[in-house]
DNA sequence: GCTCGCCTTGACAAGGCTGTCATGCCTTTA
DNA sequence: TAAAGGCATGACAGCCTTGTCAAGGCGAGC
């Protein structure tokens, strides 16, 4: 129980008043060195820590940093977590979740939220980023806001992100440098704006390759495992099937991989196979996948770094920020030279 | 900027004093229900919303529920939030998750969250809550804690567990029912509690129906991918190898399928694969894994409910709360008859 | 030596809500 | 009819901090 120690104890321990006290906890200019370190013994000395409640009501900030998510798969939402709690910790904050219902009024979900809890920022994970009621709301209240990997309205509102155009056009270029020219893509799910870019790169290294896009040899996808699967069938199971296919995402390739063991094609000996996201499903298949790393842990810290530091409006030149950030070729043992 | 509305003004517009609201509000009793009426009216007319930070500050209440986890399954954990969120969301409290870093010194890190926001109450997931230290930690602060399948010292706390044994007993009954025999087993990782009960539920089954637990073909895991696919290697590449293999988990279970299509063995005509868990991995691959669910977020429902409904305290027999939820058995395609 | 202005510090109010206690009224009991 | 008790409500203090503003101390410049 060592709860209850106040800043009044550390004021009277300390021999100053509660408000130089307060001004030592907030870094605040205008204190006496002497007084400081004075101060820091005394808050050491009792294992005082401020009262997050107090701080808020009185104070203009919560200490509270919401992540609102919707739909993605776990892993993300849990690298999400973990990246932007990284950066909290450092300056007291605290991450709150709001799972959202997207089946039911997002909108609706979310003012309560932000009415009752008065949250410093929130990060918005896809889908919900492009949800513009939630936008909506959020700017009404004066809630700061980042978005990952937003799809819409890219200046809108400060965003992070990465190049999916540069990661699926390296990805490509990999399996061409391995000797692949048939190459077989899978898209993506349409209302995800990451399926444009990936598709974009893919088709922009075939062609500075010099290798066509065969019409044939793309087909859609959404994103899930079946998707991937179907899709594979229709692209493999015939004469002039391609020798290597690059899935938009990894459960897709999944898909295929699981399509490749039904038809007896040796990975990657007779069929290279690359994904794109890098998740933990990617190592447990065998071979393991070939794909690119998305650094979400660092994208979700860079998220929170933009709304600590208070950055999340436009600046001069009209633009909100937007940091990209470079993501990883992960080669593995999924893709390799034909033959 | 619907802001700013405070209960005062909700008093004015209901004529009554700002007491009132507030026993409205927690559903105090000794209001007269025209008068409850009157002032929920004028709650939604201004759509107001009570500050948490003023209310946890005045009262004793914070409205903030802790979730505390480590390491496991990022599905794991998003369960966890989901389900507990689903329970407080009800009566207007919030999730803040705390990753914690393992590797270091967990209680530290624990005390500083606990003395500055003073949360209601926390779940603990595996393998944090069987952390001593961090129990320690929690009673000294004198804040309620809700442990999720505890392996240690069970009476400690309340508790919210499923039955693993009988989860084992059955999936193992299921195999036999379908002819098999010679069913192969791999542990779970020496440390995890449910190791041991899995393994328990699988040999009551073998014995009771009246089958041998043959030694060579119990094998070691650690709940990896890579662990159950050593042990499956080990296991199949043999001329005695069993017919069926019971993975401790999905994981290992996925290895032994990649085994599997390796060796060429036709799931599940030459060989049926078990898992356990069904985390989403199991449904990506093909054919899909035959597992059992835990009802993780009905477990984590459960255990914001005990902390909700302030049932964590020993009752009368001394007993701490704990709640046995039920598993399901999923029969999916990687399990069938010897044939 | 005096004024000005900066640095350092403190007193006090405010923030929105709940807990405590007091009040008035109505119903029950003797 | 008077006393007692219960219910419905309100006044006010207090929760712990930060923001505002004022005050005192001290060195610089005249």
């Amino acid at each position: 129980m060592s709860s209850k120690v106040t800043i009044h104890e550390v004021a009277r321990l300390s021999g100053v008043s509660i408000k130089t006290v307060s001004r030592v906890l907030n870094r605040e200019p205008n204190v006496k060195n002497d007084t400081r370190v004075r101060v820091q013994e005394a808050v050491a000395a009792l294992n005082y820590r401020p009262n997050i409640s107090a701080r808020s009501l009185a104070g203009s900030k919560a200490y509270l940093i919401g992540v609102f998510f919707d739909n993605p798969s776990p892993a993300y939402v849990t690298d999400v977590q973990l990246g932007a709690i990284a950066r909290c910790r450092e300056e007291g904050y605290h991450l709150i979740v709001e799972p959202l219902d997207s089946t039911g009024d997002v909108a609706a979900q979310v003012e309560p939220m932000l009415h009752t809890l008065r949250m410093d920022g929130v990060i918005l994970t896809p889908p919900v980023c492009d949800n513009a009621a939630v936008l909506d709301v959020l700017e009404a209240e004066g809630v700061p806001y980042v978005r990952l990997s937003p799809d819409q309205d890219l200046g809108r509102s400060a965003s992070v992100r990465m190049d999916d155009v540069r990661a699926a056009y390296e990805m490509t270029a990999h399996l061409i440098s391995l000797g692949h020219t048939d190459i077989g893509f899978i898209k993506g799910h349409p209302e995800h704006g990451a399926s444009h870019l990936r598709y974009e790169g893919y088709a922009a290294a075939m062609k500075e390759h010099g290798h066509a896009v065969r019409e044939d040899h793309v087909e859609q996808g959404w994103f899930s495992f079946r998707s991937g699967f179907e899709a594979a069938e229709r692209l493999l199971d015939r004469p002039d099937r391609p020798t290597a296919i690059f899935a938009s995402n990894d459960d897709m390739a999944l898909g295929v991989m699981a399509v490749a063991n039904r038809l007896r094609l040796e990975v990657p000996q007779t069929l290279s196979v690359a994904g794109f996201d890098d998740t933990p499903g990617a190592k447990v298949v065998w071979p393991q996948l070939t794909t690119v790393r998305q650094p979400i842990q660092a994208m979700a810290a860079a998220a929170a770094d933009l709304l600590l530091g208070g950055a999340t409006q436009a600046e001069g030149d009209g633009a909100p920020p937007s940091r990209l950030l470079d993501f990883e070729l992960v080669v593995r043992e999924s893709t390799g030279p034909i033959g």
